[in-house]
DNA sequence: CTAGTTTCATAGCGATCGCTATATAATGGT
DNA sequence: ACCATTATATAGCGATCGCTATGAAACTAG
């Protein structure tokens, strides 16, 4: 469901700044904030840029949201290529955590994991987005449970193994590593978080 | 830092409303779409009472809001006592996490859970009260963690045991249940997450 | 009763919300 | 050069935000 990139115009003004720098703008802005509560205003002014080419660049506010949450996805390994390359379902288990648990502590980025509390609840006039965020989210656990499915297919875990269950738990930590990251907690603990939560997996 | 009940007024207009009632009515819509998505308009109608009204009785929409918290945590069994009076700090997390499974998923009740997910982030007019929210989270937190160390210090628990890890790893799991629950998984799926989380637990 | 106190409903405050009408500037196509 | 197209800045739209001034209504104390 990735939208084609934009063919280049040939004809009319350029864009007077640079989008890719105002979109990683507006993307921090509503990573710390979350959508509803960054307002146009404070994206055109960190972004530097007025409300009118805003609206020319991204279409309206939420499309300048959808914009910042495909840049996010695209920042450091891609979530299917760390589910599906990892040599086990373990390994990808491990390895999502993992990088969740660094995505929420960076030096230089807002605590926490855009995906996981930029939109968790919403009033009914964003419910359409919140609810395309949520699609993401579940996608993911459902990327993972597959992957997981697999190994029990292959006997690399169990056949006893509630895939459905193991893939839930490890969505949950990442999703509760963010809030804790939100509420202070630092890289250190929630790499502890994460080996703990390894710890239940089947051998 | 619990407020005294209000003493019985003596004289003036009483009351027109039932007081309880309308916090209850507040209570579910701030469960349901969060603090700040939550406008006083929809909270005077839900509560069917006048913006004044409300002023009179919770002092503004922040302290309307902190109500609701105290009326929430005091729904059901409190924390504190499921923590202290369980047999076993691995009892203590066990009931923390099934009762959230329970609460995540009401029949009458909005998905996830008020303390999880309606004031995870907020605008920096909303800071203080998120910050509020945040150390709820984070009292809850201590004090499994210090019932964990009891359990370690009686050697109910083996000496090696990381118990701020073991108890972020049950809060980041509380917490994720409520994104899971609000994005649509039932009440089955999320006890089964928490039997997968307890296993990670030492014999 | 009157006086004092508190809550009530109506109406609307100033501020901010997401967004856009208008006119001008800057480009490519011919 | 001239037109079509697109982006720009200024200014401000209608709607909603949290909240409150006002004066009438409903109670207790005396």
């Amino acid at each position: 469901m990735k939208l084609a990139e934009a063919p280049a115009r040939r004809t009319g003004r350029p864009l007077s700044f640079d989008r890719d720098a105002a979109l990683d703008a507006a993307m921090r802005l509503f990573w710390q904030y979350g959508y509803e509560a960054t307002s146009v205003a404070e994206l055109t002014q960190a972004m530097r840029i007025t409300p009118p080419s805003l609206y020319t660049a991204f279409g309206d506010k939420g499309g300048l949201f959808r914009a910042a949450v495909d840049r996010y996805l695209q920042g450091g390994k891609a979530v299917p290529e760390i589910i599906d390359s990892a040599p086990t379902a373990r390994d990808a288990a491990a390895n999502l955590l993992r990088a969740a648990a660094l995505g929420d502590t960076g030096d230089d980025t807002p605590a926490g994991c855009l995906l996981a509390s930029s939109l968790v609840i919403a009033s009914p006039a964003a419910a359409d987005i919140r609810e395309e965020l949520a699609t993401i989210r579940r996608d993911i656990e459902a990327r993972l449970r597959l992957r997981i499915e697999s190994d029990v297919a292959t006997g690399a875990l169990p056949p006893a193994t509630d895939a459905d269950a193991l893939a839930g738990h490890v969505l949950a930590v990442i999703q509760g590593m963010s809030t804790l990251a939100k509420d202070g907690a630092g890289r250190d603990k929630l790499l502890r978080i994460v080996d703990m939560a390894m710890a239940c997996w089947p051998a």
